[in-house]
DNA sequence: TGGGCGTACTGTATCGATCCAGAAGACCTA
DNA sequence: TAGGTCTTCTGGATCGATACAGTACGCCCA
């Protein structure tokens, strides 16, 4: 039988109530007290008071839920995820909570519903999912404080988020794209359509796609594009399957073995963007001369690559984030955060050549 | 007030055990009354079946924790333990469980022991966490399941892991080295010392390094380099702050600058060893023809550099400890996993130059 | 008619702590 | 010495669920 309270109070000759307060309010007892107390639960192995007893009755837990979309396995994998995750341990680290990572099934189905249900957690962090999810329903549900890692379509008085203004930060991908004469331009990006596949898609207006980011980012790419005089239903769109660098190169593909190959290259991130340069070094293409490529985050790895880009402060995004859960501002206006961006101009993109 | 089961049972006019029987074992109740409940939870806004209680009354939670070393938000700078933890998250996931991450202070302080104490976890995996950390007591104490990510020194029956032969892998680095004609070798590697500074450092004996890891690498690398007739007094030790790619490159700094020159560095991990390439680099040293260097784990970016190095089994290594601790194997003997590990030779070792 | 049996639901004890009103005693003050 | 205050400790209520023994009732069959 593993000791409680009530078995070191019944070693010690005190009650229940006075051991825990040896534990959770030293002040409130005499020292020599104390010390008798945690003797005998020393000498009986009691850990301590458990967790889940003192949560239930405390009615917090000291931890925070982040909800991914993607196996858990996945989700390592992208440098930008796993900066953003950087920030917000930093601050359940200071703030002395644990982080319960929940994965989530990237479609429909009901795979991390439960756990979402069964999380025992203070409040919820969603990343990356897309607000359609049923996981934000049970989110919703259980009346926690959450907070999204980028700004919702809907965003009521209540709704706390660290986000940045993907429209205008697309918006100067295109431009610059536009000013260097690009005409002919594919975009690679999960989440254009529903389903999973990889290859080209037909996509008549952007308000169709139903990922918040991926529809704003493509909007801004959109608009910037148009001071070129590219319409929406000239982009080339290639759906990848998921967010990694072998599913940019497979949709990328798509792209690159056209007669009419564009010559330039979108990537909706950073990560895809390393598998869109993949491909045109299978192909023997140079990046920014014969064909441009853009990424979106700014991971390390883009320095290495020279790949143009934009810039988001993942690290301080997770940082606000935990923040927000934590400690979050009297101010509700400041409980909606907007972070800037920067377009990193580097030798991934160029001019068209002339022919 | 937020619903409980009580406020449930009494909108419908049932006991709250029959509520409860509706979520957690709907087989027990006619449809027609599940229904009726379900119902009634929707209207009153009853997210289910509280997550903290049914833990203390179930006395299990449906999470594991993960113990790391250093400020967990550098936990996730080194690939290797993002493979680690990417095999341990699979596993989770597939057993419905979530992962508490838990981060420590590197030191002998109190950082993050109160979280080990506090965290509602069915078990801990104990991820590069010395054998002396105060939180190994503190795990020990709580008496739940627990498996290291690494062969402990000292082991007993109860003991779980999944780790690799340290020893042996690390000789045949030194042994690789040795048949190359290297004589004077450094080693960079963090853990050396107790304090955590960098720079050159005297061990008169391998047994005084603290951490068993490092202290089973090093011994490996001097027994496969005594094969040059090497000894382990010949060793230039620089010891690195942490192990980072930057405290990589100012350790080894103090070994490139000296007048006599190691021809071979060997880095304790991949990432320390991207950092001595740095080092290189900012001196005009060529890798493998100037200066050899070596690394550990085999992490993606070592084949980019070509860095030989001891390839293991991250990602496997991972999904084993989850299942060590979500489905362990009757016998005590499989609780104790060792796995292969292979010398991959790549660019940065060669013989050392005729003079 | 009544024993046997299965289904559907109830009631109470329990998990292991914390909270809080209050009691007992020591000590101080007028 | 009565009354007040402070410190220290107690006991019962409580957090929100689950486990389990037990009851009520309908049904079948001899």
């Amino acid at each position: 039988m593993k000791p409680t309270l009530q078995t070191v109070a019944d070693a010690v000759g005190v009650s229940r109530s006075t051991v825990s307060n040896a534990y959770s309010r030293p002040d409130q007892l005499s020292p020599a007290l104390r010390e008798r107390i945690h003797e005998a639960a020393r000498r009986l192995g009691y850990p301590g008071p458990d967790p889940t007893a003192r949560s239930l009755r405390r009615g917090r837990v000291g931890a925070i839920g982040v909800l991914f979309t993607s196996a858990l396995s996945y989700a390592f994998t992208d440098p930008y995820a796993v900066q953003f995750l950087r920030g917000i341990a930093e601050t359940a680290e200071r703030h002395g909570n644990g982080l319960l990572l929940i994965p989530l099934s990237r479609s429909e189905e009901q795979t991390g519903i439960e756990a979402v249900r069964n999380a025992s957690v203070d409040g919820f962090c969603v990343y990356c999912v897309p607000a359609w999810h049923p996981a934000l329903d049970v989110t919703r549900s259980r009346g926690l404080p959450t907070v999204a890692a980028e700004r919702p379509a809907e965003v009521g008085p209540e709704t706390m988020y660290v986000g940045i203004d993907e429209v205008a930060a697309a918006r100067t991908v295109g431009s610059h794209l536009a000013r260097l004469g690009h005409r002919r331009v594919a975009v690679v990006s999960d989440f254009l359509v529903a389903q999973r596949r990889t290859g080209p898609v037909t996509v008549t207006d952007p308000a169709e796609i139903r990922y918040d980011v991926t529809r704003e980012r493509l909007r801004g790419f959109a608009e910037g594009l148009a001071e070129g005089g590219v319409g929406w239903s000239d982009l080339l769109l290639c759906n990848a399957g998921a967010n990694s660098r072998g599913e940019g190169e497979r949709a990328a593909a798509y792209a690159l073995d056209r007669v009419d190959r564009p010559t330039a290259v979108l990537a909706i991130t950073d990560l895809l963007a390393l598998g869109v340069l993949d491909a045109l070094a299978a192909r023997g293409l140079r990046p920014g001369r014969d064909v441009s490529v853009t990424g979106f985050d700014d991971i390390p790895e883009a320095t290495a690559v020279g790949l143009t880009t934009i810039r988001q402060p993942a690290v301080e995004k997770g940082a606000i984030a935990g923040r927000l859960l934590l400690d979050p501002p009297e101010d509700p206006a400041a409980r909606q955060v907007l972070l800037p961006t920067d377009l990193v101009v580097r030798t991934s993109t160029g001019p068209v050549e002339r022919k």
